[in-house]
DNA sequence: TGTACATCAGTGAACGCGCGTTCACTGATGTAC
DNA sequence: TGTACATCAGTGAACGCGCGTTCACTGATGTAC
């Protein structure tokens, strides 16, 4: 929106669809900027665009439909992300790929906590998910899924079958991700990054010829403690009888 | 509440503390009935408990109190319940315990499912944040590291170090299960257990004279053909580029 | 033993607000003749 | 070239609803005298 208080020019006629993208991208804004849905009304995402309210309803027949829309593109730039960072990395080798796609997905739920957020909610609309048939976060699982693959196909052993392996992979991701966000942590982005490349390690082993696996990431073990406590220590509750 | 219509008596004078008990158990009942917090409002919790819905405020200063307090009550019966599993495993050594408590975090999650959303949901409230020092949800952090701990402690081999483990394992169990819900995936319980398994084979090893890891659930491997799908056959996308 | 009173648990009605959404409208602009 | 008109992008005001919360009140019950 322009705070200036400048006003937005009306859209020349047959051109009226280009209020849907500033839509879109309003909603986008918001979403990045509070990094939640909270404040997400038809009234603020108008003010966003420099547009009445009303007008919203030209190109979305209700708050579900518009929500839907940005979020389904967000969907798309997440697996688009991941594709790309797995181009990126296509001389290193599968092993370096599913990495490369794997440190992607942490970048964008960084980057973009209130859609990541938003995204993992179950708030879809069941009309819409049989529509397109299928969660669109299907395609993140698919990717890692195929990027595993190519790991067994190229001889690297895995820790776990491939379809479990990659399914491993994603809900850790997610999880880390999840629990740094609901938990407030104080930790960095290369936190998440290097539990990332931990749980890599494990589960699909290096070529021969690399270096071992974890080896002690210090930098890591100093953020470990700010996330995860033993809980003989500061914490009352009832497991005390520890040690039998 | 009693759909019957019968009036529910009034306390005696002196018990009116009985009230709290009753309202707090109506919001749990209507976060297990309806798997969410949607339509969790003032009157519908007084509807539950056959009141009205001023007669919250006689025990609760606002909503934020009221369902802080419901969730509080439910992080502690999920640490509590994680303490009885690893209670009840004491004698099969410390591996097993820690299966046991990741098998209780499981349980919890699938039958608590408003809950367990609402949990991890950032809505506390910051002022109750600080109030009681760290999130709640830290206790069921802390136990999985101790039972990981216990694990190291007796000799086994742990394929991350321990605080990284245990926050793997809680991270990938959140993650199974947030992904469970938000794809409204139709997996059974099982096959949930059967993902925490093979990922606690993975990261801490058995004793030396117990059978391999995972080695191929194929009771699980049915299922993990809905849960994750390689992108090469249906899924349209920019993920053509595979094997180069 | 009777009665006035303080106290308690709980209520009915309403307030004020913000929300999604609707509807009749406006003013600019392209077009047919 | 001028003008009537259809069409378009967008608006202002309001509707109806559900929400959290407030407030003055009620009726039962224990207690002091």
């Amino acid at each position: 929106m322009d705070p200036s208080g400048a006003e937005r020019p009306r859209n020349r006629r047959g051109e009226g669809e280009r209020l849907r993208h500033e839509v879109l991208a309003a909603v986008n804004r918001l979403l990045d900027r509070w990094g939640s849905d909270e404040k997400l009304t038809m009234r603020a995402v108008a003010k966003e665009v420099g547009v009445s309210a009303p007008s919203i309803y030209l190109h979305f027949a209700d708050k579900t439909e518009l929500v839907w829309a940005a979020l389904s593109d967000k969907y798309a730039q997440l697996a688009d992300r991941m594709h790309e960072a797995d181009l990126a990395a296509l001389g290193d080798g599968p092993r370096a790929r599913l990495a490369a796609q794997a440190h992607a997905y942490c970048a964008f739920a960084f980057e973009n906590p209130g859609h990541y957020r938003l995204m993992y909610e179950v708030r879809q609309p069941a009309a819409e998910m049989e529509r397109i048939g299928q969660h669109p976060s299907r395609r993140v699982g698919a990717s890692f899924r195929t990027a595993v693959g190519r790991c067994a196909d190229a001889g690297l052993s895995l820790a776990l079958p491939p379809n479990q392996a990659a399914h491993t992979l994603w809900a850790a991701l997610h999880g880390f991700v999840s629990l740094q966000h609901s938990l407030a942590l104080p930790t960095p982005f290369e936190a998440t990054t290097a539990l990332a490349d931990g749980l890599l390690d494990v589960l699909v082993a290096r070529a021969r010829d690399t270096s071992p696996a974890h080896s002690g990431d210090l930098r890591l073990e100093r953020y470990m403690n700010e996330i995860i406590t033993d809980d003989a220590h500061e914490l009352a509750g009832p497991d005390q009888v520890d040690d039998v």
